[in-house]
DNA sequence: TTAGAATATTTATATATGCTAATATATGCA
DNA sequence: TGCATATATTAGCATATATAAATATTCTAA
């Protein structure tokens, strides 16, 4: 029996942790992330900030929710939204300071 | 002054790490990165132990090493890679663990 | 130098992706 | 109800991507 200390890569966690990096390997997608570490924002005030397009932005936070990295919340008639996934946050942070020492 | 605790994402920065992770974002990349964990493995080596054509391995083999996320060792006719980016190995590996405790 | 083995590259194709404009939906308020 | 605001969705387009087949390149050995 071969001895490996790794974990095994069985197919459903190739596709989960595959889906994890793609939603991270967009510019847009991170530069929403990286907005929301701190606090929640409104899509508008995301699209603003990023001098971006609101279809985008909503297009984009949508993708994100699907996959759970992100949460929303309703006041009234606008939306905030926020991370939802602590380890992902932990994983981008990461890459992003190692990013910074290169 | 904004006083903030994380680290600034320039565009420079943005890039390079969306790039990172778009190469991470997709299955059969994860499949020979996990590959070469342990041991460097020559081309023919992975196409079989992942039952992929041998275009498709040497591609994708091209493409990460062009963003030194693994690199190469002639000897003869035969190529080894290795991995060649001990933080992107720690990303993948931390992701893949957090995967199995989900 | 010629044949064979291992890898790389080129070309083609099908699919996925990101963005935008336009439209739709939902909420609050007069 | 009717209107304004905020967000979501749809449709279309241009671009990027992953894969595979065919071909080219590089090296070894006879």
């Amino acid at each position: 029996m071969k001895y490996d200390t790794h974990s095994e890569l069985t197919e459903e966690r190739l596709t989960h942790v595959s889906q994890i990096f793609k939603a991270l390997g967009d510019p847009t997608r991170i530069r929403i992330l990286h907005l929301l570490l701190d606090r929640e924002c409104s899509v508008n005030e995301i699209a603003e900030k990023l001098e971006m397009n609101q279809s985008t932005v909503s297009h984009q936070l949508s993708s994100m929710k699907k996959i759970r990295l992100v949460k929303s919340r309703r006041e009234g008639t606008t939306i905030y939204y926020s991370h939802d996934d602590k380890h992902v946050i932990d994983l981008l942070t990461e890459a992003i300071n190692h990013a910074c020492h290169n």
